[in-house]
DNA sequence: AGTTTGGGTGAACGATTGTTCACTCAAAGT
DNA sequence: ACTTTGAGTGAACAATCGTTCACCCAAACT
């Protein structure tokens, strides 16, 4: 059973990416060395070129690669959601214990986004946080279909999603310090919990301005 | 007129901080080399030992310096409060104001907290950390001050105060992106404002359970 | 006046960095 | 069967890195 060329050629690919996201978990893109990945592959540095051009470039795909994962958990939200019309606060549980299960699954991932979110190159920044702003349109128009959202104006329902994805994205960052400290975890859990049910409240509260 | 000896140092160790700060503007910690420092503020590298043991010091020194200039802002904040009792949305307003304008004038401090606390070293993280957790505690026991919280548990007040902690870290950030933007600023602000207000919306209808 | 202290210097070290170039050699194309 | 392609090699480069050591000299102390 012999190799074909593209198959190699994408093993060592995902190597390389597998390799930084490793070493990604403890450090950051702007200190993290071509020729450390190289090692921890087992390839020669010089051969790092013939996949990527750089380690931004590493980068960027490390951010299509993460918010795919992402957007498969986010599918799952909304799956999750479907058939059936629960309680908004029955919505608020099951879409955190989906968070929490795939920042479990997908810690590396989501570790990179968290650090380079604010550490990492400049176009690397800019992708992600291009990515964010996505899912907070997404999720505005999400909401949208819900019912109890008449008096609400498209402008606040962008604003509420961005309060939301905040609030997300800190807990997933609780939940990466968390990990290990099976307590902590619980209460990371049960403090993102209730603060969406917080914003839920004020959200079944408010009236946008005329 | 002659320069003490004391003087002297403490001079050049504010040009290492404040050098260090200026790099830090555009990098993070765990890419910054003691040489970049040491020729920017004008002295040979050796002479850096004199005032720090190494970056990961240096950065410590800047998470007591930053927060020192944070804690500064927080008790403008306070002091705006007192005097008066002006209704809850004034408070939100002048709050995110003065917010604002410490950003601005403290611009270096605050963009070093915002990549350290996720990208930096871990023992600055760490400290980064725990001097927020310290103003969700504070913010916590102010809101306990205020009329109208009767029916919240302690544990709940912690909890709200984390998810407006977590809401101004993330407008601090949106200001920072925004700078020489004038248009994205005064947006930034808005949606700031509008996401406080939803909170405290939540705050004012909530009752904590039994 | 004489001695100590300590901020700053400058050379030197071994290690690591990104990038170049000329190479191999098996798979893919002809 | 013969040629081309391209992933991976290995040597070499100029820079930069953190850290060491011996040194200087003016302020501070005795």
């Amino acid at each position: 059973m012999t190799e074909t060329r593209g198959e190699r050629k994408e093993r060592t690919r995902r190597a390389i990416l597998d390799a930084a996201l490793a070493l990604l978990e403890e450090s950051s893109l702007v200190a993290l060395s071509l020729r450390q990945v190289s090692k921890q592959v087992g390839i020669v540095p010089t051969g790092f070129y013939r996949h990527f051009d750089s380690i931004e470039d590493l980068g960027m795909a490390l951010v299509d690669e993460s918010f795919e994962s992402l957007r498969a958990m986010l599918r799952d939200v909304r799956q999750g959601r479907e058939g059936g019309a629960p309680g908004w606060m029955d919505i608020v549980d099951d879409s955190i214990g989906i968070l929490d299960e795939h920042v479990h699954r997908q810690r590396s991932h989501f570790a990179f986004i968290a650090r380079e979110r604010t550490a990492g190159p400049p176009l690397v920044r800019e992708a992600i946080r291009h990515e964010i702003e996505l899912c907070e349109r997404e999720l505005a128009t999400d909401l949208a279909r819900l019912p109890g959202t008449d008096r609400w104006s498209t402008e606040d329902l962008r604003v509420l999603s961005g309060l939301i994805v905040t609030a997300m994205v800190a807990f997933a960052e609780n939940t990466l310090h968390a990990v290990g400290r099976p307590g902590a975890e619980k209460l990371v859990v049960e403090n993102a919990r209730t603060q969406l049910r917080m914003v839920l409240v004020g959200a079944l509260n408010w009236t946008s301005r005329p």
